[in-house]
DNA sequence: TAACCAAATTGGTCAGACCAAAAACAAGTG
DNA sequence: CACTTGTTTTTGGTCTGACCAATTTGGTTA
């Protein structure tokens, strides 16, 4: 669909499949790039370009005398989007950390953010914390304004490392939930628990707080978009 | 320069310096592939080659009219490397920001490991952490403790997430680090400290205490990393 | 000026070929 | 039988030249 229109990206979204689907084990060698060739109908650049994103993905080594798979703990990151839509680890494992991962960062960031700010950022980030804890709106209105305190947070810390990081993240995950359209149900106390400790943070600068107060945040929407992960078979009446 | 023994590779090499040295502005169009071609003196397939792997890093945009530069703020983790190998970015920021990062993550490592550990493995960590404590040893001998701490924390841990970004952390950071050949004097206070309150984590399995060590643990570090850093009095070379 | 169309350019792919290095195999040796 | 040695096959890396489809470009027209 989204993925390559072009004939190698499509080859190497299926080779990719077949590794991360352990077709071939770990130290395997690939078929030859003319026996690819063969197999898909097509020439051998279009499968050089293939087995070149794959390489690139740190899913496989390509060497004179052939292609190896490697261990998927060498893969990179981009391998994390494809990996959460297969069966091959516990789907909800992986979003657990995730989230949890990026939960991490997200709190260095504020951590870094607080050190490093101005009296302007400062305010900035006052008022939106402010205004977060203002009403108490509904999921899809709170994310967005989350999404954008974090994203200022980023933008105050400057650590490029944090935002490549991130980057990956987020292009591996962002495609997955919101194909899955989720709407999580989060605990609403817990959130207004990391909001006081947030906003108590700011004045005099506490960075461990207010990274603590981010990982509160963070482990609350792992717990709510797990549980809306969950089949919802059971009638579970209770609102909260 | 070993970076790449085939032609391909080393083309990609010489781009990539040249984008990340901002030779060619964001947005810009790269000269075609035919034109790289001839500038190479190299067919355009080593080109294609070359322009799929900068591709891969996030770089740049290949598509049907030209290949243009993407922002650097989109790029992949592992142009960090090269980066830092170049002076494009304040090295001594990117250092730190690299080793607060690693920091968060060992941390998140931490915390996980101690919620999911069963005996046998907090036994394991509880030793390797009263072995770290027992003497006063130096430098060279107490960085690899600490890193099978760290490893044995991340294997425990098992967050597939952490492991790949670490990974790519690693990739691009160790080779520029061992390259320099750095002997940090680390504050052992600082380290003390931080094993004192991870050896008393453990009993009670306390994951946030754990975490708060393995930080204050990075940000000796990481100072100490920066310190060493630094330009030494030069013992003689003041031509110029 | 704005819309439109044709020519030049560009990436995507294909085909067939050559080379050097690695792997696979055969033969000889202890 | 195990182990080395030498030859053949396979494999990846690169080159050349060509074709197609889509974009870009630039000139033309309304």
């Amino acid at each position: 669909m989204l993925a390559g229109n072009t004939l190698s990206h499509e080859i190497a979204e299926i080779l990719r499949g077949e590794i991360l689907d352990q077709r071939y084990r770990e130290g395997d060698r690939l078929p030859s790039e003319r026996a690819m060739a063969a197999r898909f109908n097509a020439s051998r650049g279009a499968i050089r370009e293939a087995f070149s994103q794959l390489e690139q993905l740190g899913i496989i080594a390509v060497l004179p005398g052939g292609a190896r798979v490697r261990a998927l703990n060498s893969a990179s990151i981009s391998v994390l989007g494809p990996l959460m839509a297969r069966g091959v680890s516990p789907d909800l494992v992986l979003v657990r950390q995730f989230l949890q991962t990026f939960g991490s960062l997200a709190a260095q960031n504020a951590r870094e953010a607080l050190a490093c700010a101005d009296a302007a950022q400062m305010n900035c980030i006052r008022e939106m914390v402010v205004n977060l804890d203002k009403e108490n709106v509904g999921f899809s209105v709170a994310i967005p304004r989350w999404q954008r305190l974090l994203e200022y947070l980023a933008t105050t810390a400057d650590n490029l490392v944090i935002r490549l990081i991130t980057n990956d993240l987020k292009a591996q995950f962002v495609a997955q939930m919101t194909a899955l359209a989720i709407q999580p149900q989060i605990d609403k106390r817990a959130v207004a628990h990391s909001l006081k400790e947030l906003r108590e943070s700011l004045p005099d600068r506490n960075g461990d707080r207010a990274a603590a107060a981010i990982t509160t945040f963070f482990d609350a929407l792992t717990e709510s978009v797990l549980d809306a992960c969950l089949p919802r078979h059971v009638p579970n009446a209770r609102a909260g």
